[in-house]
Formats: C-alpha cells, structure tokens, sequence
DNA sequence: CGTGAAAAAATAGCGTT
DNA sequence: AACGCTATTTTTTCACG
C-alpha cells in the first residue's frame, strides 16, 4: 500500500531561511550583515533567523573544509557494510557511535545496507577500525575502497 | 622497489596550526579569541595563523552542517565510477567539475576507480545527474547507492 | 608574537506592523 | 510572531614595539 507522502516542510522553513542556509554553506564565518543582504533582512533580523535554524536543528553546526594532508588523520576510506539479519537504523547508529573513525554513516540502496566513511591516521589504524566495524555482533562483512586522492571537494550548493 | 617517504610536514603545520584546525573543525563561527584560547595564542596572533591556514589551502573554506531534509535538494548517493582506459587524475577532476550535483570526488582502491558523493533534488534529477556522468568519454559504467537514512554525521576529530 | 586603539560586528532592548 | 532600528558590548583589524 503506497502513501503519497507530501511533506515539502517538515521543518517549517521558507525562502529567506533557504537563502540564509545557501549563504553559511558558501560561507560559515559570514557577517550577519553579509547574511542578512544574501536573504533580504536586516543582521538582528539575519541572527534571529541562524539562531533559530541552529536550535531546530535544520543546521546541525558549523566546520571547516580541511585538506585531509593537513591533517594527523588523512587516512580515508568508503566502507560498504553487509548486516547479518536486520537490524534497525537505531541499532546500528548505537553499535557505530562509539567508534570514532566512523565520520559518516548512511543506510543505502542496494546489495550493501550501509555505506561509511571512515577516517584514520595511516593504514594500520584504519585496518583496526575496520576489525571494530566488524567485531560489532550487527555485521556480516564489510568491502573498503581506501581513498588514494581527492579531485574534487565542493560546498553542497 | 618500495621507498619510505617520510613526509610529516608537508603543508609546514606544528601543534598550534592542529589545535586552531581542531577548534574550526568544531565550531567555524569561533572567536579569534576563543581560537586563541584552544592554541595558547592572543586573538590576533590566532587570526594570523588562521588566514595563513586558509591561504596556503589547508583550510579549504568554512561551511555549515546542514540536514539534508531541511534543504531542497535533498537525495543523496555514493556512486562507484569504473573508468575506459586509463584516465588520469586531472581528468577525472576536469570532466567531473562541471556537474553540480558531484559534492565530492576521489580515486579509490579496490574494483572501482572512483567514488563520488552526489547531491540531488529527487531521484529524478539524481538519475539525470549520473547520466551526465555515464555520458563522459571516460567512464564506462557505474553503481549506485542511494541513500536512504543518515545514520551518523560527525566533524572530522 | 603581543599590545592597544580604531573600526566593524554582535548582541539585547524597544517600538512597529 | 517577526521585522527594523538603536544603543551598548564585544570582536575584528591593523600599525607598532
């Protein structure tokens, strides 16, 4: 049974939030002046507004695109995981927390239930975080793609 | 014949520039003063160190944490890329740049030859946008995981 | 790199629609 | 409920030691 679900603003948002959001993503160390000319309104006008989108939650915080190279940690990986049963996202979101390579992690489509990125020092630090990925009683097997270089890295504009 | 490379430094970082990394990593909105604070530096001393971070490209730019739900576009995937031939990394780089929806970008090891990180209104622009890629000279196929639910997002610590 | 003064921005209060 | 305006505080910025 399909449900056409319509929920185009689950998060109440509207056009000057849209703008103010395309703004920090261009740039998180905007003025409120420059946030408030990218949106139309006013800077106490354009803090109201990032403020309240920070407390709903629609943005989650704010960071800075680091080269990986600069960085102790530059070891990058993709890590397709294959679940034994089927545990539920909450599940899994509980068993990944608690290991800090684990940066990103998406349930996905196909063969694979979980796609994640992960991130460590050098190789052997990543093949242990794997072996923790793994020893976690919800997985089956993961298949990694190591990162060798990055070509491309933009805002999500 | 293998070669040990040692290259710690190749961006000519020391703890300070790490621990004012680690502090725009968590909050980009920081203060210099509270920069400052987190690498033992005045406030003006830490926007020095800062802006040099973002000269020199270790510092790729500041952007926000958004919930894809909150955004338009809010379709997401992780796409393998095998590639014809044996294109070189620029390349890849060149061909990629002028598609919108490829948030991120790199050559990886295992089967594939990349892994890009895409950014779609819906599945139908997604679907389009992967067309875009096929339809490179360079690339023979792919595969796509769509994602369905975001499990973890972390800042990069 | 730190200091200190001047300029700019952030913040909080208030009146308006 | 949300905006713009204004006054005050804080931060940024830059020349100098």
């Amino acid at each position: 049974m399909a449900v056409i679900c319509t929920r185009p603003d689950p998060l109440g948002m509207d056009d000057i939030d849209e703008a103010i959001i395309r703004c920090v993503l261009r740039n998180a160390r905007a003025t409120y002046a420059q946030i408030g000319k990218a949106a139309g309104l006013s800077p106490s006008a354009a803090k109201r507004r990032l403020d309240r989108l920070v407390a709903t939650g629609a943005i989650r915080g704010f960071s800075a695109l680091v080269d990986p190279q600069a960085m102790a940690w530059h070891t990058e990986a993709f890590v397709e995981v294959y679940c034994t049963g089927n545990p539920t996202p909450a599940e899994l979101t509980k068993a990944l927390h608690d290991i800090p390579e684990v940066i990103e992690a998406c349930t996905v489509s196909g063969a694979a239930d979980a796609m994640l990125y992960m991130l460590a020092r050098d190789i052997p630090h990543l093949e242990q975080a794997i072996q923790r990925v793994r020893s976690t009683a919800l997985v089956d097997r993961t298949e990694s793609a190591i990162v060798l270089s990055r070509l491309l890295t933009r805002p999500r504009l």
